[in-house]
This record gives structure tokens, sequence and C-alpha cells, in this order.
DNA sequence: TCCAGCACTCACTAGAGTGGAGTGCCAGAC
DNA sequence: GTCTGGCACTCCACTCTAGTGAGTGCTGGA
């Protein structure tokens, strides 16, 4: 992960030049911009999410909130560029904007923040028909992320942490072998298998079964003793000091959470630099990277990350949108998008939110 | 997945004009190309994996075998490209084998079989050291397959159609809802949760669990019947159906073998063209897909599927490498290597086979 | 404060020229 | 016959040189 995420809270400025003179066109001038610098700007980040070309004085002339000439446009442009918000690949080319535009973009204008009828039919279908166990519908749930907003999706599955153990099963497998099956009260299921002494029937193996369950029952795995009450019977004794282990073994492992990544193909269509591709792809395949990754920039507030405000060098062209999915008010996994940094924030936002409320109320229904 | 895999088996045509007039050499002369041609071919397809670039006639002089002058290598090069092993991007450049002539190399050249010493080392060190259930390892095996071959790796884990049950709980989760864990004879386990009726208490989840066991018990999921003996009592009865039907979801749904892909990042570092890397991974996206390709080419016989071999459109550039894992010689996964097609396939066939042994070892391990 | 006009910049494209890697062919040597 | 050195030829890759056009900054006037 390297430093932590190093983040500008800093770029709205604290004087709010808001000018309503213009309000007739529902400009949205908001803190630190005057309005036709707003639009101005909200114009550039549109067009330039949509074109992916430097965006001219002229194109901005026709846009809501701007009605100046390209020449007036040009100095408010000169001005963003020198505040920061936007840059000049060379001189004579149009402007993009800066990680610090994106930022203004995504704090003060953005427009639109629900999703288009087709998106929420989606959404509505893909909710209705999700069946199958929770896995399957967290995988399915970054496929469809990825659909709705043409990013990369990840989805981190609710933490099974603090779930108590509803059930422990020792189950023989033949030859010296056995399975520990973990039932956690929310449904999850963890096994470990435990290697038996010679001598270990299937009447000891039942008795340590019993003991096992009594020992673990109640307590999250995490929190389970390591010494469980001698039987008398050594053998049952050694299968459940084995069945111990296996229990915090389970516990151990059960820190990373699971994570189910959808649509990485999209980061090959995101950019033209086969390097780009290659060294974000090589990122996402290190599952406790992205996960803690997700809950840095989660713990740091945000709700989008834009290219270095999280601090992982080889993403520093793309921008994450987290959203927190919550189950009666507890938080329970997270959604993950992304993409450029010239992705679609507005959808993107629109689109976290809405799978990741019908999400939180799926998972919901299960655990009631 | 379209049309049938487009095999030409006539690849190597049956005249074995086998000179061994130059065999001091060591040069792997083989049936349909005379010795020289074959070490030239070899030359070409070597230095083409190494460099990606044109192989021009006096970068091949000084070749094992090839002890002529550019010209006669030039007029044989000529000849190969009349037959179909090699083509000429443009007059006046180098040459680049055909599929058909990384067939011809795959077939009968390719020199090395056997993984160098440091590759070895890792496989060692890495199923020494490998542990935790199945799941992880096979996981974790497609890594260090990409590792050593700088492929795309997937691994494709034990079918569970034939495993006896072993075990079949249910678990109470709160309101209304009960988990049916089922164990299989080969450690794998499932998980299905059902809904109770109103009126179901722990008394009754406790019969109906035991009933749904001896109903299911020793037979693979997909044999077990669909009409469990009645209890009489309407609630245990009703549980006990719902049991079955999650019985059969889950064998259903276990059709779909696990796959695990690993180093998808490789196929970025492998083309230059941004838009081939998009669609490869967009297969590679598509787990059904991925393991019906794998199991078509291991039906037709093939270990190595090249270029359009396999039929599919978007892989037309990639090359498949695919070993069966075996346990005590009954076939139990699938390892797979993914890369373009001038591939290392030495060293691709070498690692598939090695991991595959020690993987095909390790399972069976496991499940004696 | 805004705007029309103007000079300027510079990526991009097309065309011409050049060097070099590579080929095919052929006449002569072995 | 087979192989080889030599030669003419091809064509990519690169460089250089305009020419074009989108876009800029600046300025003086409304």
């Amino acid at each position: 992960m390297g430093r932590p995420p190093a983040l500008d809270i800093s770029l709205v400025s604290p004087m709010p030049t808001v000018d309503d003179r213009r309000s007739d066109n529902a400009t949205p001038g908001d803190a630190g911009l005057d309005a036709r610098k707003a639009a101005i700007l909200n114009a550039v980040v549109t067009e330039y999410i949509g074109s992916a070309q430097p965006v001219g004085s002229q194109h901005v002339v026709d846009a809501p909130g701007v009605s100046v000439s390209s020449a007036t446009v040009r100095s408010d442009m000169a001005a963003l560029e020198r505040d920061g918000y936007l840059i000049q690949p060379h001189t004579s080319a149009g402007r993009i904007p800066t990680d610090k535009g994106y930022r203004f973009f995504v704090d003060h204008l953005g427009g639109t923040r629900s999703l288009d009828p087709g998106g929420r039919h989606q959404v509505r279908q893909f909710f209705d028909h999700a069946h199958g166990e929770i896995e399957q519908m967290l995988e399915r749930t970054s496929g469809l992320l990825a659909d709705l907003t043409d990013c990369t999706a990840m989805v981190v599955g609710p933490s099974h942490e603090s779930a108590a153990v509803r059930s422990v099963q020792l189950v023989g497998l033949g030859h010296r072998l056995a399975l520990v099956v973990v039932v956690l009260a929310d449904g999850a299921v963890r096994k470990q298998s435990i290697e038996l002494p010679e001598d270990a029937d299937e009447a000891a193996l039942a008795e340590a079964g019993g003991r096992l369950a009594a020992h673990a029952l109640g307590a999250p795995l995490a929190q389970v003793g390591s010494a469980a009450a001698p039987s008398g019977n050594p053998t049952v004794d050694s299968v459940v000091t084995s069945g111990v282990a296996a229990l915090h073994t389970l516990s151990g492992s059960d820190g990373g959470d699971q994570l189910f990544v959808g649509g990485s193909s999209r980061m090959a269509a995101a950019f033209d630099a086969v390097e780009t591709v290659r060294s974000v792809l090589t990122i996402l395949e290190q599952q406790l990277v992205v996960v803690s990754l997700l809950r840095d920039i989660l713990d740091t507030g945000l709700t989008v990350a834009i290219g270095t405000e999280h601090g992982v060098e080889p993403l520093a062209s793309c921008a994450i949108v987290v959203m927190p999915v919550s189950v009666d008010g507890v938080e329970a996994g997270t959604i993950g998008l992304l993409g450029p940094t010239r992705m679609n924030y507005p959808l993107a936002l629109a689109a976290a939110r809405v799978v990741g409320d019908r999400l939180g109320q799926r998972l919901g229904e299960v655990a009631r």
C-alpha cells in the first residue's frame, strides 16, 4: 500500500462567490468558483468524459450557463488553468481537467444523480431474479455494476468477524482425515480439514464433535478459547485439540474479506496505453491490496478517490468510487468502481448508490 | 463457443524424409521436413518467441543443424513459406511462423521439455508449503503457473459430481430461515438456504435434518431421490421437502466446475494492441466458456491448441496449453495456460506437466 | 466587463528522401 | 545436384519538410 493516501481537503476554496445573476440558466455555480467558471468547468469535464479529447473554448460556448463568446471563455479557461482545475497538454491545444478539476466537478457539479430508467430497470430485474447463495449474488452484482457503468466493479462481501458460531460439525472423510464444518449466524460456512489419530473411530469423532460444538457455540470464531475441557479419553481430546486449532486457523484466514471483481476487461477499453492496463490489472489481482484500498478510502470519509488521492501509484490515472453497503444501518460490505479519471462520475455514483442500497436491502432480508 | 474446433491433423506430411547426414549436430529432424528445414524452422520459431520480431536468414545461419550460407537458408525459408510453415509480413521482411509452423514446432521440435532448476525449486517450495483448503490451493496454483510461464493460468478444480454425500445438516439461522449444509466424500462443502414454515421449531428442524440425512446419505447429490418418506408431522415434512429441493438445486449448480484464473495481467504484456487484450479478457471473464473450451480441447486429444485450432475467434492470436490433472489415474481437474501464439511452448508444457503432476499427487493425498 | 479580430503556437498529416534489413535470383564452384 | 557469393530489388522505418487547422493569448474598442 505504500504511504497513506494524500488527501487534499482544501480543494474547495472557502470563499463562496456565488453569482446568481444567471440563475435562470439553472447553473449550479458553487463555492470557490463564480457561476460561469463553474459552468465552463462543468462543460469541459462533461465533454472530456465523453470524447477523451482536449476541449477547446469553441466547444463550450453553447453549454448552459455560458452565454458569452469564445474569447471570454478562453480568458476564464486561462483562469481555471491558473487555479489548477484544467491543464493544456500543449499550447494551442484544448483543455483537460486536472484531478482537482474532477474533484470540484464531483463535489459541486455533476448534475443528475439518479440512474436512467433503463439502468433502474436492469437493477430491479437483477434483484428480483437474484437467487442462490450470497457469494454467487455478490459475484453477479459485480458483473451488473460493470455493465451499468462500463467500469471495473469490485464488491467486498460482509465481514464474518463478529458473526457467532451457530454450528460446529465434525465429518469423517475416511482414512485419518476429518472436516471441521462451521456455520456462522449470518449463514457463512467455513471448513477446515484436520488429521485424526490412528485410533479415532466414529464414536470418538462423534464425541469430539459434540465437545467441539459445546466449546465454540455462541461466540464469534475469533473469541473461541484455545483450551477445551478434557474428556479423559486421550483420543477424543487429541481430536478436539486439532479441531480447536482448525477453528483458530479459520478465524485467522477470515481476516481477508471476500472480493469479487467484475468487468476487468473494461480497463483495457479505458486506456490506450497497454502498459497502464497491465499495471492496473496487476493491482486488481492482489485481493488484499484492493480490499484495504477500498477500506482506506472509506476511512478517510471519501466516496470518490481521484488520481493520486488514494496514494496507489499504478492507479494514478484511475478514479475509484466507493459505497458502503449497510444492512439495517450496520456496514456489511463495500462496493467499488474503478475507471479512468475521466470516468462518468454521475453515472458511477448513481449506479453505486442504487445497487448498494438494493444489495443492502437484500442482504438484510437474508439476515433477518 | 461457435463452430467446433477446426483441427488439422494432417499437418505432418506422411513422408519421413529424415536426413541423418548431420546427426552429429543433434538436430531433431523429423517427419515431413528434412533435417535442415526442421532446424531452420526450429531456429525461426525459437528466435521469434524471444524477440517477437520477424526473423531473417542471417539470424538463423548460426543455429545448430544449419551449417549453410544465408542464401541457402533463404531458399529453404522460401520453401517453408510455400508449405505454409512461415509467412512474411511483407516482402523484404524476415519470416514469422504460422500456426502450422508452431504446430510442427510443438509436435516435432521444441527441445528441452523439463523445467529449469529454478522453476523446479519454486514448484517444490510451493507444494511443500501449500496448506489450507483445496480451493485456496487451486487459486494459488494458478498464480504459481502464471509466475512460472508468464502466461495467464487457468485451473479447473475436481468435479464433485460423483462424490457421495457424507453428511447433511440442517442449521437454523433464526427467523424462518435455515441452511442445508452438505459435506461430500471428497471434502467439498455445499450450502443452500431454505425458508421454514412459521411453526418450525428446533425439534422439528432436528427431526427434519435427521430425515434429510437418512434420505440423502451415501449417494452422489445428483442421485438423491425427490420424495422422502413422510413422517406424519406436516411441519417436518414441509421442511424435508424444502431440504430435498435445496439438494437438487445444489446438484444442478455443481455442473459448472470451479475455475481459477491467475495472472490475467500477463495478457496485457503479451499484446500491444489494446483491443486484443480487451477481447481476450472478456473471454476470460466468462467462466463457463473457458471451462468448456478447455474441455473441448482435451476431448479432441490435444495438449496444445494454437491460433484458430480451438475455434474461439477472439483467441485467434492465442495458444492454449492444457494438461489434465489426474489423481490415481482418474481425471480430477485441468490446468490451462493461455498466451500469445508465440508463447514459450517448451516452458509452458514443462511447467504444466510438472505442476499438474504435483497437484494431482497433492489432491491424491487429501483424497486417500 | 465583454467581445471581435489578429498573430501566434504546435500537434498532426502527407509527401519526399534515405538507410538498411531482408529478399529472390543467377552463374559459377564443389 | 547442391551450395554459395554476388547483385539487383523491395519496402519498412525513420527523418525532414512543408502545410493545415484547431486552438490559444492579447489588445483595443464598445
